[in-house]
DNA sequence: CTTGCTGCGTACGCTGGCGTATGGATAGAG
DNA sequence: CTCTATCCATACGCCAGCGTACGCAGCAAG
């Protein structure tokens, strides 16, 4: 019934994740577009025969791509820095991974990319809903008002997607080594003032 | 000779200029790969016949929109503030335009998302450099020494892509109205430190 | 050994977009 | 009026990718 176990794994057997993971893998290089049926069959050493086997069609292969970039990027990435007790340690963690996971980032900008196809926005929305949602449990966890929290999640999430893009568009200005730690640095004493909960200013 | 003025002008006769600016509107819409000839033709009401007349290939097409694309960035949107005088009002004037304009920002992104194409990536590096340029221009007109000016024009341009990301791929967490002018000000009131000329952070 | 299911290969038709060849219409030059 | 250059239409061949039909090997149950 159920091979369960491969037993002698010398045959390959091709599961729905392993296409779902090398859809991803085009996506970051060449965007949504780039997935197509038959380039990634020859990439994966099958042909189409495997694929519609697997898969109803191309749109069900983007929905499972879709599905487990979503799992890798709430659990994975959240769950990473979730075990933090201090939420100025939260954020810090938060804009190191993001600046030190390009791989992650240049998927994320890949995918929000298609935004127009309206399976991918629904999933961009939920991944950078549930980014942003985070992000402000941090700042609300620091002592902002929820208002505040959400300006200043907003801001530091802006930061660090565009921080992303400039990585992938212009490396070349971004530095490297000690200026990007003093970058880094600047950042987070910007981005997460000490004195946000006592200095309330006089905004309107 | 030449037309120079079309006469009745009755007669459209497509120009160049045209075909690129259909270009452009097709690829803030559905990005690089959505530009393919036959579909542009129709929308412009002609045949493939009139394309390959004004253009060798697509690849033209694509380099004549790029250029255009290009002209813009530099010549409207640095020229129109760059009339100003305070170099603060300079930055500010930056940000609610790039906020303002969000069809500029979405062409931005879009063309930016194809930068796989080495075609793109050249344009794409001269726009961002150009940009990143005035804005380290501005904060050392402020007093920032180069390498501070460097970081905060980054960090600067990275806020305002950031946005337009947020804005473009989750709408619904950008708030309009009141609300937005009071993140906005956060944000110029946070990017553009009077203080960052006479107390030096010691960072390092 | 046979039966049946699993996982994949092969071959086909179809569509859409690229590029080319060639013809046709129009307007201005002479 | 004729001629020519300009601008576009029509028609074709080509290819890549999607989806389908069907075949085939392997393996496990009976």
């Amino acid at each position: 019934m159920k091979p369960a176990a491969p037993a002698t794994e010398a045959r390959q057997n091709l599961t729905v994740e392993d296409w779902a993971r090398a859809a991803l893998d085009t996506m970051a290089g060449g965007g949504l577009d780039a997935v197509a049926v038959e380039p990634l069959a020859r990439q994966l050493g099958v042909t189409k025969g495997s694929f519609y086997w697997h898969f109803a069609n191309r749109e069900a292969l983007l929905r499972a791509a879709l599905e487990l970039w979503e799992r890798r990027e709430t659990a994975d990435v959240l769950a990473r820095v979730g075990d933090e007790a201090d939420p100025y340690e939260r954020i810090v963690k938060v804009f190191k991974e993001a600046n030190a996971g390009y791989r992650s980032g240049r998927l994320y900008l890949a995918i929000a990319a298609a935004e127009d196809h309206p399976l991918v926005s629904e999933f961009v929305r939920r991944v950078s809903e549930r980014r942003m949602a985070y992000l402000v449990e941090c700042y609300e966890a620091l002592g902002f008002d929820p208002a505040r929290a959400q300006h200043w999640a907003r801001f530091a999430y802006a930061t660090f997607m565009g921080n992303l893009q400039i990585r992938r568009d212009t490396p070349q200005l971004m530095p490297t080594g000690a200026p990007f730690n003093e970058y880094l640095k600047l950042m987070i004493k910007t981005l997460i003032p000490r004195d946000g909960l006592e200095r309330p200013p006089a905004v309107s």
